[in-house]
RNA sequence: GGAUCGUUAGCUCAACUGGCAGAGCACCUGACUCUUAAUCAGGGGGUUACAGGUUCGAUUCCUGUACGAUCCA
């Protein structure tokens, strides 16, 4: 049947309720629900076979499945949490209400109920309805009953048909938010002052990506959607508001992938007083407390076992590459790093230095093998243009990055607080970008301008949420922990 | 951006080598007072993603487009 005419049958049906019983299913604008049907699975749970309650419930939710039997029907009823099994008799509703029952009511529909739980002959838990009220109606069909809603594109599209058809898509969502809470408490519990800093601002920084672009129509200004947080919470350490974090969507105008939604979200902390070192403490305790409240450090994430028990691994970047590719950075020159990069076929510049070269190396030989959780350290500091300088060693600096799955997880740093290392770092990112990089880091006056008026030592840290609640709900892509995932509009 | 695969009824899927487009669920009508993928009888439902091409004939073969999935950059 095309769906137009199963549509246009429902509302043929909702007319003639309307006028045949004078019912606006529309019109219900209120129930007690005095129980969940949680509440019955739990309390109830000990009536036998035949065996009845005394106790009277109201609940409500949506009738998924009837199976009408003349003058007993049954339905799969379900609310957020719970399914439960409902049975309608002719004998305990009347002549009357049992057929408007028979008459109108439809799988999809909204039910408010009042009824006595029993256990059935088969053993079943069953609420018995004494009376019932039509909340609303359902004028599409629900997704088919036995195999779901498979389809990817559907389910991303429309979630709200997805969640009616596949509950444990709400239980993913249900962690999402659990993890931030947990996130939130973790924060919280040291201090930390949770801030809103802009999401449209005209300079895009903190992170080397593409932005959005949109308009400001009153001021006629091209404005940006934030790429990170980061330079506006440094600003308020500088302004002395302490300990502050940030949890909040992102924007990157780059690739879509199993790993990469446009809109992502990510938590952002800045400590005055500390550096790298206590944030690599901080991301110890928000993972293991996220995954304790999920049910255990030791996970399996699509087949593979990943033990979050702190301590976690401690490397330098050099060390991991000497491992996994078999060459020492401490000891090379320019040119033999060049070199090297050559024989494999990586692409380096001839300007590249060693310091360049280092990364490249690591990316394509380390990371993959990183799947138990490893905070890399020692980042070469051409690539990180906000970080503090390692006071031994000039050419790298005070960071980590945390790698699980193979997944860069938090990237944090002693955060760099000398205003003209700032500013001579931001105008090395100009000259990039006129070479033609467009993901280098705009130069940022005002922030140079706030560091001028001193950053006391300042550790910082972001983390990426979707990843952290994939890696916890073993969620194969991000658009599955992302509630309306960016879809391309499909054309009609 | 590249490669591969996919798109058939509301949903889940069939349709051999190119030969009348099918099933289950859902929907409609009827029967049925303990079913649970209820059952039984009957009924309606299709521009095979879209646009072209080859052919007597295309869901099937070819080209392009859109959207998606997977892998790679």
């Amino acid at each position: 049947m095309p769906e137009e005419e199963i549509f246009r049958q429902r509302k043929d049906k909702l007319m003639r309720l309307r006028q045949e019983e004078g019912y606006d299913p529309f019109q219900q604008d209120h129930w007690d629900v005095k129980h969940t049907l949680s509440y019955v699975k739990e309390h109830y749970a000990f009536l036998k076979e035949e065996e009845w309650s005394e106790d009277e419930i109201q609940t409500a939710g949506r009738v998924m499945v009837l199976r009408r039997h003349g003058k007993t029907a049954f339905a799969t009823f379900e609310d957020e949490n719970e399914r439960l099994q409902l049975c309608f008799q002719f004998d305990v509703l009347g002549e009357k209400d049992y057929t408007f029952f028979k008459k109108w009511v439809d799988a999809g529909d909204f039910l408010g109920i009042v009824g006595v739980p029993f256990r059935t002959q088969r053993g079943e838990l069953t609420l018995s309805v004494k009376k019932f009220c039509l909340l609303s109606k359902a004028l599409r069909p629900m997704p088919e009953k036995w195999h779901g809603l498979k389809d990817m594109e559907v389910r991303y599209r429309q979630r709200y048909a997805d969640m009616i058809a596949n509950p444990e898509v709400r239980d993913t969502f249900r962690k999402r938010t659990k993890i931030i809470q947990t996130f939130r408490r973790v924060l919280d519990d040291h201090g930390t002052l949770e801030v809103q800093t802009p999401i449209l601002s005209t300079i895009a920084g903190g992170a080397n990506a593409r932005p959005f672009i949109t308009h400001h129509n009153t001021l006629d200004i091209d404005m940006y959607l934030r790429i990170a947080t980061e330079l506006h919470l440094k600003r308020l350490v500088v302004g002395m508001l302490g300990r502050v974090y940030e949890i909040g969507q992102q924007f990157r105008n780059e690739g879509m992938d199993m790993k990469h939604n446009p809109e992502f979200t990510s938590l952002e902390v800045y400590w005055p007083y500390a550096n790298y070192k206590d944030m690599m403490d901080l991301a110890e305790e928000i993972i293991v407390a996220c995954a304790d409240e999920l049910g255990g450090r030791v996970i399996n994430y699509q087949g593979t076992e990943i033990d979050l028990t702190p301590p976690f691994r401690r490397a330098t970047m050099t060390e991991l590459v000497t491992e996994h590719a078999g060459i020492d950075f401490s000891a090379i020159t320019d040119e033999e790093a060049r070199r090297q990069a050559a024989i494999r076929g990586l692409e380096v510049k001839p300007t590249d230095t060693r310091f360049d070269i280092l990364p490249v190396f690591f990316e394509e030989y380390v990371e993959e093998e990183l799947i138990q959780p490893t905070f890399v350290i020692g980042h070469p500091t051409v690539i990180s243009p906000l970080s503090k300088r390692n006071r031994e060693n000039p050419d790298i600096t005070d960071r980590f990055e945390l790698f699980i799955n193979a997944w860069e997880f938090a990237n944090a740093f002693s955060e760099l607080n000398d205003p003209i290392d700032q500013r001579e770092r931001f105008m090395d990112q100009e000259k990039k970008k006129n070479e033609g990089d467009e993901e280098s880091h705009p130069f940022d006056e005002d922030f140079v301008n706030a560091l001028e008026y001193g950053l006391p030592p300042t550790g910082g840290m972001g983390i990426g949420i979707d990843r952290t609640v994939m890696l916890l709900t073993n969620s194969k892509s991000i658009r599955d922990v992302i509630i309306f995932p960016t879809m391309k509009p499909k054309d009609l």
